[in-house]
RNA sequence: GCCCUCGUGGCGGAAUUGGUAGACGCGACGGAUUCAAAAUCCGUUUCUUUCAACGGAGUGUCGGUUCGAGUCCGACCGAGGGCACCA
């Protein structure tokens, strides 16, 4: 776009008149930026402090990338804002540990692999070290003496004892699974990375394979972490809320209801119901198709295997297209109801019916269940209402949508007349109490399968053996390290083709055995990160000393899309960290922050492709192609950036053009920190300009003002233009540091923006003056200190400052200047405004009322008519109901 | 379908516990400077009544509570996000 054209690189070579009154050259950030990051460097100031250094601890951390190459501006809004917390928190005396790592294993290394040739690692790390040079060249306050890669065997050798003790604690499982299997890549699928029934990448039907999976036991601790959910008070409720809904905790009855004739060992069917009230309603049972009885069924009846069958191939994502039609298959079983062992029902199997949640198997009651009526209509079953609206009759009935809410209970023998909840109650009692039934919780969370049958993994650390079964590696042969000579050439997973690799020992019991081909889950690296930050022993996972002191993550900053997967991960990590001793805290992230995406506008040309925002000029007229003046250009949505629609900008490009400062500005300015930010071409050029502007504010003054001293008068002594200077500085202070611990970066950015104003419209005329006007730049420098640090340090050294602005204390606010003798008050009469006026502060109701009464304005308004009421709020508002 | 969030100028957005709606920025317009431009500086900018006002209207729509509502309550409309056979 034409920003890169005009862009102000190039204007700032042009040769300058020489007769400007103040000849203040322009800020250069690519001469001084390189310098202030080295000037950070050499005096160490970004590293943590020792845990015996007396300070309160303050732990800031980012969500770390995946390695891809290049840091896109999502990650510049990220890390811009983690840096402001980080800064303004060390300024205020905080001991702050900001450190920064590598997500470092998954799946585009091996693509790469594929596609270049390149070995994951070789690829991974060239990436890291691009990567770590950007944001370098942003200027972010990490310590890097704690940086690593979770590809790093010194960091997943850790992973790997973790995972044992886990064992040893009964927190892993092994067991089979159903998974979406790539018949061409060989490889289970992500639910998320199957598309339309197809694999992403091979585009091949994606398959319902059952496979042996290693388990994390995530949904023991359900119930906890359900309940720790309202703890996490500087969590974002919507997180908080998305997680307690996947976690889908239900209460209800758990029952038998009897078959009518035993089929072998099955003479019952357990169903588990939340609608116990809805008994007398009940139409028919199903089973699900993997139902162990429907497997019994299945293995005489050929029809029903084949049923079986279909219900596998539909599959994961089918359901969702079709839109999720019933279909079922009549076993020609009969199961007794438990109330009236007269009222036999039918035994369908149906499609919809999950094995993986309550018992696999369900009464259906088609008046209150839209599922149950749309299968019920299908298999023309009956539909017996017994909940009706507190305004419908008897005579109340279900056509094509089923009633699921309030009301009084009908139909239902001795239950009639009583609400749903209340009838719900009596059941559960009633079973309860004749040993028929038990209340039972449950939960939709499912425990977490963490194999993947991918090579560029952290290695599970077990052994197979014929004889004695999964073997547990000794803990002096861990780290098993992935082997590096392999190959891509052919699809699946390079490991179970290795040889040398796979074939081992049994430590047990010496037999020749094979090494557990799959690896981890990369959530499984990104759900202790953060522990493993706080101290990087290297005999060990965690220093307990370490993450004692520095645990919980005060701050955590990320995405919103991670609001599920990896959260909940982490918080489950941290209690099996906890129970196995690596940990003394059950919360990873005490406060929690999602930022919003960086969006831009999209472009197409004539043909519809999509166009890069620099290939665009854009006109009073429209926009068109830059290269090719008269060719129209279509400007589409404002989407979030991705490379295929080409809506991109690259940090780099802007770094290079207008420094890092003028990108973070930009990036917190304007949009409030959790809502979508616009990139456009108007506001990068409004921040350029802001830099500019403080640059040549503080460059008119620099001269005068350098020897000047600035000793604190009290404000009692000042004359009116400069205590007013004075109050708005210390106002300043107050507002700003109020906003970044609320974390409104934009609403700082606002009130830095009016005390810049301010300052500039001020021309002290002595020396007093002027050490009020010092003392506020320095203080605006310091305000904007954490957003745009190599400008605060130009500046700083300009003003001629002792030292680094970076490990300058935060300003304080004298509380005196922050009230005010006399407040202006608005007068209503009946609520609209009529006037204005000015009263001292310490005026009481009476006196106010009197000084209103005297305004002409006022008396205007109130002449001939008779006052009812007069509110007076003191520092808020008059107001006269005539 | 269910759950959640949000509707404020031309635009992004401000507005403490209900108390002067539109801070700050962007854009636009006018002016200064300049041979001219860029850059910079000054001013105007919610709408509206032919200008103006200490005239009227105004925070998605309609209603309510209150001396007073962008803020609280109810209904509706619209936008965005999450979940989706969880019995």
């Amino acid at each position: 776009m034409r920003a890169i054209l005009k862009s102000p690189a190039k204007a700032r070579n042009r040769p300058r008149r020489k007769h400007r009154r103040h000849l203040v050259s322009r800020y250069d950030p690519s001469a001084s930026e390189s310098d202030w990051q080295s000037a950070w460097e050499t005096a160490d100031c970004f590293k943590a402090l020792g845990l015996d250094c007396g300070k309160p601890k303050y732990y800031v951390l980012e969500m770390f990338p995946y390695p891809s190459g290049r840091i896109h501006m999502g990650h510049v809004r990220n890390y811009a804002m983690g840096d402001v917390i980080a800064r303004f928190k060390m300024a205020q005396g905080y001991n702050v540990l900001h450190p920064m790592g590598w997500d470092a294993f998954g799946m585009p290394a091996e693509n790469a692999a594929i596609e270049k040739g390149t070995h994951p690692a070789t690829w991974t790390y060239e990436n890291i070290d691009a990567m770590r040079a950007q944001l370098k060249s942003l200027g972010l306050s990490f310590d890097w003496s704690r940086e690593f890669a979770t590809c790093d065997p010194s960091y997943y050798r850790h992973e790997q004892a973790m995972f044992l003790d886990f064992l040893e604690a009964g927190l892993v499982d092994r067991r089979e699974s159903i998974v979406n299997w790539d018949p061409v890549d060989h490889t289970v699928l992500a639910n998320e990375q199957v598309i339309d029934g197809k694999g992403w990448r091979s585009g091949a039907v994606v398959e319902q394979r059952a496979l042996t999976q290693w388990f994390l036991k995530i949904s023991d601790f359900s119930d906890e972490l359900l309940g720790a959910l309202d703890g996490l008070t500087r969590w974002p409720e919507k997180v908080r809320l998305m997680q307690a809904n996947w976690i889908g905790r239900s209460e209800g009855l758990a029952c038998k209801f009897e078959l009518a004739e035993p089929v072998g060992e099955f003479s019952n069917i357990q169903i588990y119901t939340t609608r116990p009230d809805t008994l007398y309603g009940a139409s028919f049972c199903a089973l699900s198709p993997d139902h162990p009885l429907t497997l019994k069924l299945a293995v005489t009846d050929t029809e029903l295997d084949d049923f079986r069958a279909m219900c596998a191939a539909r599959g994961t994502s089918e359901s969702d297209i079709e839109g999720g039609e019933k279909l079922g298959y009549d076993t020609g079983l009969f199961v007794r109801h438990p109330l009236d062992p007269d009222w036999l029902l039918p035994v369908y199997v149906a499609n919809f019916v999950l094995m993986g949640y309550g018992t696999g198997a369900i009464f259906a009651c088609p008046a209150h269940d839209q599922r149950d009526l749309d299968f019920a209509r299908k298999y023309d079953l009956p539909v017996r209402p017994v909940v009706r609206p507190a305004n419908a009759d008897s005579k109340f009935d279900i056509a094509d949508t089923a009633y699921t809410g309030d009301g009084i209970m009908f139909n239902s023998g001795d239950f009639n007349g009583l609400s749903p909840a209340a009838a719900r109650e009596q059941i559960i009692a009633q079973f309860v109490e004749q040993g028929r039934g038990t209340r039972q919780v449950n939960f939709r969370l499912r425990d977490w399968g963490i194999s993947r049958q991918r090579y560029w993994g952290c290695p599970i650390p077990v052994i197979h053996c014929p004889n004695c079964g999964a073997v547990p590696v000794p803990r002096a042969d861990l780290p098993v390290i992935l082997p590096e000579d392999v190959s891509f050439s052919t699809p699946g997973n390079p490991l179970d083709r290795h040889a040398t690799w796979k074939h081992t020992a049994c430590p047990k019991c010496g037999g020749e055995a094979v090494r557990e081909t799959d690896t981890f889950d990369t959530f499984v690296d990104s759900s202790w990160y953060y522990a493993r930050f706080t101290g990087l022993d290297p005999d060990a996972p965690t220093d307990r000393a370490a993450t004692d002191y520095w645990m919980s993550v005060d701050q955590y900053i990320g995405g919103i899309e991670h609001a599920i997967l990896h959260l909940l991960y982490a918080r489950f990590y941290a209690r099996a960290m906890h129970r196995t001793g690596h940990l003394g805290t059950d919360e990873p992230f005490a406060g929690l922050f999602t930022q919003g995406m960086v969006c831009h506008e999209t472009y197409r040309d004539a043909d519809g492709n999509w166009l890069l925002p620099e290939q665009v000029e854009r006109r009073e007229d429209g926009a068109f192609l830059k290269d090719t003046p008269d060719q129209r250009v279509e400007i589409g949505g404002i989407e979030k950036m991705s490379k295929s629609k080409k809506n991109v900008v690259d940090p780099d490009d802007i770094i290079a053009t207008y420094g890092a400062d003028t990108a973070r500005w930009f990036m917190l300015s304007d949009s409030p920190p959790e809502r979508d930010v616009q990139w456009t071409q108007e506001g990068v050029d409004g921040a350029w300009r802001f830099v500019q502007r403080v640059w040549r504010l503080i460059n008119t003054h620099a001269e005068n003002l350098t020897n000047i001293k600035t000793v604190h008068v009290h404000p009692d002594e000042m004359p009116a233009p400069t205590l007013e200077l004075y109050r708005t500085v210390h106002r300043s202070i107050h507002e700003v540091t109020r906003d970044l611990e609320a974390l409104s970066f934009n609403r700082a950015v606002a009130r830095i923006y009016n005390l810049a104003n301010e300052l500039s419209g001020f021309s002290p005329t002595d020396d007093a003056e002027r050490a009020i006007l010092k003392s506020g730049l320095l203080t605006l420098v310091q305000l904007f200190a954490p957003m745009m640090p190599h400008l605060a340090e130009s500046c700083w050294h300009a003003l001629g400052a002792d030292g680094l602005v970076a490990t300058a204390d935060w300003p304080q606010a004298d509380a005196s200047a922050l009230v005010e003798d006399s407040v202006t008050l608005p007068v209503q009469i009946n609520g609209k405004r009529r006037a204005e006026i000015i009263v001292p502060k310490s005026a009481d109701r009476a006196t106010i009322e009197e000084i209103a009464r005297a305004e002409p304005k006022v008396e205007k308004f109130l002449d001939g008519k008779s006052i009812k009421k007069c509110v007076v709020v003191p520092g808020r508002i008059v107001n006269f109901v005539v």
